[in-house]
DNA sequence: ATGTAC
């Protein structure tokens, strides 16, 4: 098989490959990649090089990981995970991306397909009202400085004080919507600035708001299904993708700065400048990691913010409230994130790029409803083809620090999607498909044309054979609003 | 991803 690197890369399973250290000076662990064979051929070379590189890099426990929506980023592959010693390891902003706390939230609803058509075109525009989307959008929450300051130390928990969701959404939140450790004294102005008027926006890029259908045939698991809500029959769903906005981008760009000149104090050299990192225990260590909390627990704020708005779109068009609507939240999860997470062997400070949380079943931070079943893993697939959700295994405990992929993985960069789609074409060509589109910008939609991404199916075939996830359910869009 | 520019 032709691969897009000159490095040995060994076959450990049909499922899963392995760079050894002695493929690149300074590799202190392997590289690991869960891939079919077709994903890995697939695989851009940056996946290779990059994640050969975080195996470099101080600290570093067991390997490096990539997942098969993995493809190049800032430093670090978009899909990969690293776990450091949190004693004597580093922690790294581009192990976290410029998107801090990135994720994704499902919202099941009593409502089935039949019932949601009639009203879809006007439940898309009260929607696209609702929730401001596009770059530099402000959103209909006025906070002041200290409003903002005790969003940023309590996530989601200080909207639903306000008013802006249930008391029972904390539970089915990653780490209830709030991180310990925010430490707002470590966060710019400049930064606030920029994320004090964007709580409940949904942004650009790839962030998205989607109305989705269950059919009996999308489920894999029905008991598992059950146990979240979920019962097929063409069952009406909500997804939302997005994350810190403004603010954890600028919380990412000040710190990289930091961190160029941290290296440097501390002597690590790293195959990459976008690798730039410091030691967790350093001071420049920990300051990011407070600030880096702190646009975590906004993201989780901004998720909960628009949960709120969606549920005030339905109950406005379907004359009824949220409530009998049975528009509960599922689950939340981040995918853009480094956490002090405790396993078997030990407490480590794992970094996922790209790449969800996918706690096994038992796990003490899963709530009751979920301990059973394993945590809820939600994978966002290009906007033409639809999503997935998954579970979490032991096994993901064991191998992949409780760790999965997050979504298809592009495998066209943006100007090429840009240069083969038209994105007028394209919301005809949707809309024939039977998929609404309120799109912010046409160009932006082009962007994200299902043609510029991996088959998700594909994807998430290997993480449920590799054993990582296991699949419940297959979620297919018939409204999608973009930014 | 991002007031898409240091």
């Amino acid at each position: 098989m032709k691969l897009n690197t000159d490095m040995q890369v060994v076959k450990i399973n049909d499922y899963l490959w392995e760079i050894p250290p002695s493929e690149k000076p300074g590799m202190l662990v392997p590289a690991r990649i869960y891939a079919s064979a077709a994903i890995l051929g697939a695989m851009d070379r940056g996946v290779f090089d990059q994640v050969t590189n975080v195996a470099c890099l101080p600290g570093i426990h067991r390997y490096a990981l990539c997942m098969p929506d993995g493809h190049w980023g800032y430093g670090f592959p978009i899909g990969g995970v690293a776990a450091f010693n949190p004693e004597d390891g580093v922690i790294s902003p581009g192990g976290v991306g410029y998107d801090i706390n990135c994720g994704m939230r499902l919202i099941r609803t009593d409502l089935s397909l039949s019932e949601v058509q009639p009203k879809l075109e006007l439940l898309m525009t009260e929607l696209f009202r609702r929730v401001p989307a596009g770059v530099g959008s402000r959103g209909f929450v006025n906070l002041s400085r200290r409003d903002f300051r005790d969003v940023m130390r309590q996530g989601a928990g200080w909207c639903i004080a306000k008013g802006y969701g249930w008391e029972e959404d904390l539970e089915r939140i990653e780490e209830r919507g709030c991180l310990d450790g925010a430490d707002p004294t470590h966060v710019t102005d400049y930064a606030v600035e920029r994320g004090i008027n964007q709580l409940g926006t949904l942004g650009s890029g790839n962030h998205y708001l989607e109305i989705q259908v269950l059919s009996d045939k999308g489920i894999y698991d029905r008991a598992t299904a059950a146990a979240m809500g979920l019962t097929g029959r063409d069952q009406v769903v909500v997804m939302v993708h997005c994350g810190s906005r403004g603010f954890g981008h600028q919380v990412a760009s000040d710190y990289l700065k930091v961190f160029e000149k941290a290296m440097r104090r501390y002597g690590i050299s790293v195959k990459d400048q976008q690798l730039a990192c410091a030691p967790f225990r350093s001071p420049e260590g920990q300051d990011y990691f407070g600030a880096m909390n702190c646009a975590a627990n906004t993201a989780f704020a901004n998720r909960q913010v628009i949960t709120h708005q969606i549920r005030e779109a339905f109950e406005t068009v379907f004359g009824e409230s949220a409530r009998r609507l049975g528009m509960q939240l599922i689950y939340d999860v981040a995918h853009n994130i480094a956490k002090v997470e405790r396993y078997r062997d030990g407490e480590w400070l794992v970094h996922r790029k790209g790449a969800t949380r996918a706690f096994g079943p038992g796990s003490p931070e899963l709530p009751a409803c979920y301990r059973g079943i394993g945590q809820p893993v939600i994978c966002g697939g290009s906007m033409e083809t639809g999503s997935y959700l998954l579970v979490g295994t032991d096994r993901a405990m064991q191998e992949t620090f409780g760790s999965t992929m997050h979504g298809s993985g592009r495998t066209m960069s943006r100007a090429q999607a840009k240069r083969t789609v038209r994105g007028e074409q394209l919301m005809r060509d949707m809309k024939q498909h039977g998929i609404l589109v309120k799109a912010v910008s046409m160009s932006g939609l082009a962007e994200e044309a299902g043609l510029a991404y991996k088959n998700i199916s594909d994807v998430v075939g290997t993480v449920d054979h590799a054993g990582i996830t296991k699949k419940v359910a297959e979620l297919k869009p018939i409204g999608n609003i973009k930014g």
